[in-house]
DNA sequence: CGGTTCTTGATAGACGTATGTCAGGAATCG
DNA sequence: CGATTCCTGACATACGTCTATCAAGAACCG
């Protein structure tokens, strides 16, 4: 088993060509006759020669510049996203990529526009953004696309075609999942689910919405959407107060967050009769003890963890001008209490109540 | 945002040594005095300096030689992994990564024995391999990594520490994981469940049905066990004969390969009152399209992309004499008909029937 | 035929690291 | 004090690719 790949200087060589040809024919510049070019591709083909990636960068001193955006706040998802990110920056330096985490206040398009401009001054090769849909950032997307500057949107997709590639979930399906899920553990009977979102307004709750009434469909009553706005304590408060007056309710849905209100309540109940199946959104800290003591049935996690690698291997693609593999969007992982993966999360407190 | 990482150059210029000296510190070299290593090292936490992995790759014309063993045959789960790791050797190339798959008989564990032994002959860096018990495989795989060859379980676990690493799931944890949905698919009332395994001996089956049983504990009967043999025709006959004669099954758990034939069964019975719920093993073609068309109801899936993707990795690393970073086993997905990722699978016709 | 354009080869320096050699100086030992 | 060992710096070469420059020859045009 030989233990080189060939150069380029063996391309040239068993073509009949010079180095600098050869080098012309892969680097596409001009000046080549048709016929040289033809017996360099031909070699190149018989000898299976593939460019030396870690030579090409080396000698052009390739740093990869990369940032992503996120929301800041006490949001527990985007907490895990975060440290996830801030894990992989250290990583990513062996491979010469420089990965900056910034944090912009959520729900402030003004801040984000203005921090994607600088980031736009300050010189980046690509931008990861969670997706939203106001016009003083969608503007500025596309001016920094229009500079070359690569953006892609992660869990929340961009409106258009604003944008070069979207890492992320399917919220519908997700949606469906769910709604399957919850057939499923109804066995076959009739049952009266509670919603919960944060708005019915926001585009990722409104399609899990969507989803989940498509597959539960007749099989099941609905009771009246709650709308918590991802707080903990408004969750708590409506989600009581529903269960106390409806106590026919069997499933409670929540595509949002703010679920440590929702954990309370059911904390709450214990002792009080059969429980309603509960299927929640993300793996967070709060969502893990709930499952583990048995509060509530399912979690649909989006898996952040896969979403930050697909995330950087996309921007480096587009840094290169190429276009990024897998397209194709994350599959959630359905997590119940026996497939909770090892616990890593160290002390976050998930969402704290006040 | 400077466009250029520190150097080695600039850690000696700070460190107010020679390139050479700082060289000596970290290639751990001897011949280093402690105050200078010590100011060495200084100068690389201030810099922030990572060593340039690419130049030294480059300046070693390092060429990972890896190698994976599967067993070949016709069962679907092989081949989809057999496809997946094909498909990485032409990307992996790029990254000086030569990937060679190799397939042998199944069961036979002196064809496995002189496979490695050649392997090992040959010069590779890394192999890949389905664990057996077998003393024969124990045996040789010992002696290769007494030569210094990382060898790392794939699938299915090598009996003691006979490895380097593991990749794949953890089956006591699936079978819990299967157990749960059956009873959450029951919704609260007991039910009878119909286990089906290739054989009870195979290690990973024996550990599905325990960790099965270990949930569905009181809350459900279970009918006699029937061993496959993970063939189809055997599968779909005795499958059949329990329906027939155990009218009051509610659910089927098959733990193991021969799912073409299960759902020919069930194919068979549509219409013929409520059927059971179904829950299997292992995302491929004939599987899919039962969950498509309504037939069973969940298939759990070892997501052999990740797996394929951890093994190159874990590979690499240990190929370089470090140690895998991510050790944890891999979480499998649980897919529902609504779920299901868009189908690459090609023209895999599955398990095909004679 | 003279001038222009096109094609090709030769060559050199750069990227950052690994690895080697050699020599000079300091410290240590007998 | 002389001999030995230890530490350090200075160079040199190589890895494969990119990029640039220069010159020579071929092909073409008017």
């Amino acid at each position: 088993m030989d233990r080189r790949l060939p150069t380029l200087s063996d391309v040239a060589r068993r073509a009949g060509v010079s180095y600098a040809t050869a080098d012309r024919v892969v680097n596409a510049r001009t000046g080549v006759s048709d016929r040289a070019a033809q017996s360099v591709r031909q070699a190149i083909d018989e000898l299976g020669y593939v460019r030396n990636v870690a030579a090409a960068n080396l000698s052009q001193q390739r740093l990869y510049r990369l940032a992503a955006v996120l929301p800041a706040g006490s949001n527990a998802f985007f907490r895990r996203m975060r440290d996830l990110f801030g894990a992989s920056a250290e990583r990513l330096l062996v491979d010469r990529i420089r990965l900056r985490v910034e944090d912009v206040e959520a729900f402030d398009p003004c801040a984000l526009r203005d921090r994607l401009d600088a980031l736009g001054q300050d010189g980046v090769d690509g931008i990861a953004v969670v997706g939203s849909a106001d016009p003083e950032v969608v503007g500025t997307i596309s001016a920094l696309r229009a500079k070359g500057v690569p953006v892609l949107a992660l869990v929340s997709d961009l409106p258009g075609a604003e944008r070069d590639a979207y890492v992320g979930i399917d919220n519908t399906v997700v949606g469906r999942t769910a709604g399957r899920l919850m057939v499923l553990s109804h066995g076959g009977r009739r049952g009266r689910i509670l919603p919960v979102v944060g708005t019915r307004t926001a585009p990722d709750h409104a399609d899990r919405l969507a989803g989940f009434y498509e597959v539960i469909g007749g099989a099941m009553d609905i009771a009246p959407v709650i709308e918590g706005r991802d707080q903990h304590e408004l969750v708590e408060r409506q989600v009581a107060a529903a269960l106390e007056a409806d106590p026919a309710i069997t499933g409670i849905y929540s595509a949002g967050a703010g679920n440590a209100g929702l954990i309370r309540v059911l904390e709450g109940r214990t002792g009080a009769g059969p429980r309603p199946i509960v299927i929640l959104h993300e793996l967070v800290a709060h969502s893990r003890r709930a499952l583990e003591a048995g509060l509530i049935d399912i979690v649909i996690d989006q898996r952040p963890e896969e979403e930050v690698a697909r995330v950087i291997e996309a921007l480096r693609l587009l840094a290169d001008r190429r276009t990024p593999a897998a397209t194709d969007p994350i599959v959630p992982t359905i997590y119940v209490r026996e497939n909770l993966p090892p616990d890593t999360s160290g002390a976050d407190p998930g969402e704290v109540a006040p």
